[in-house]
DNA sequence: ATAATTGCAAATAGTTTGCACCTAC
DNA sequence: GTAGGTGCAAACTATTTGCAATTAT
């Protein structure tokens, strides 16, 4: 039953391990058993797991294994693009006395959240699915990019 | 020039103030100062400010105002519908083996994030909107709700 | 009056940093 | 051999909790 999934995810590692090993060479880093084990199981998960929980699982099975080390190793996965950050960067709530439906365009620089009205995004009618069992009650849209005020960035060219 | 965004920008602080009245009234909740505020000032503000900004505004303005408070007021707030926490339920980082555009569903309950297959997000062409000198890189639609395993809640009734 | 709410201080959770040792290249 | 990477302990930041004092109704 799960056989075919499977063998879709063992692919999707092997890929990863292949992608990992061309931006070691490309960018000069060394391929540690850390880096190894760490995307080996993120690869695997399809639960989005946090840096403990990945720690949690791969410390027993080699021991000496850091906290610090897989949140660096994230990091670094993050910055060559070999994996994504879910959430927002900088890891504080937010509060918006808005509560309607609305849209956020969050700054990869400095963090800011502003407000999105583009009349486009209200035509979609995003269609709740009800697909899985899921019960979905809303849903946003979050677009990441460079605000006005950094997209001159701290004037560092003489 | 910023003249009708003010009236706009009062005016909501003004139907914000009243829905709280009301739903104070409604839930048996107290109008205390800090209440009236912290409100005010998140009503007034676009910039989705976190807790600690809300307190370092407010602050100076009445002594003794305690950041646990703000922190217990905006839970409050959330949690009667009068203000949004955007970002995350759990403020932790989580990440993702899979760097290809898709989209995420969270459990408001647990807190689980699962990726969202649906093939009709993919039709849309969410067209990243130049506006405003905004540079979009990038979006995701996070759908929010209860998932599978939390459908049949904790078994409470006998 | 009395039940809810606040402030303080201390605890907790997630994450980062400094520095000495270790390891991949 | 050496630059880059790791582990440890300690620092930091965001947030929560226990409890006594205060305030809204």
């Amino acid at each position: 039953m799960n056989e075919r999934q499977d063998t879709h995810r063992n692919e999707f590692v092997r890929q990863k391990e292949q992608q990992f090993d061309a931006l070691c060479r490309m960018r000069g880093l060394s391929q540690t058993v850390q880096r190894r084990a760490i995307l080996a199981e993120l690869a695997r998960r399809t639960d989005h797991p946090t840096a403990d929980q990945l720690y949690e699982e791969l410390q027993p099975q080699f021991g000496g294994l850091s906290r610090t080390t897989v949140y660096r190793v994230l990091e670094t996965f993050v910055r060559i693009g070999l994996a994504r950050r879910i959430t927002s960067p900088e890891a504080k709530a937010r509060f918006d006395a808005d509560t309607s439906r609305h849209h956020h365009f969050i700054c990869l620089e400095c963090g800011s959240v502003s407000d999105v009205h583009d009349p486009r995004l209200n035509l979609i009618e995003l269609p709740p699915p009800q697909a899985g069992d899921f019960r979905i009650l809303d849903y946003s849209i979050t677009f990441s990019g460079i605000c006005p005020h950094c997209q001159t960035p701290p004037d560092d060219s003489p």
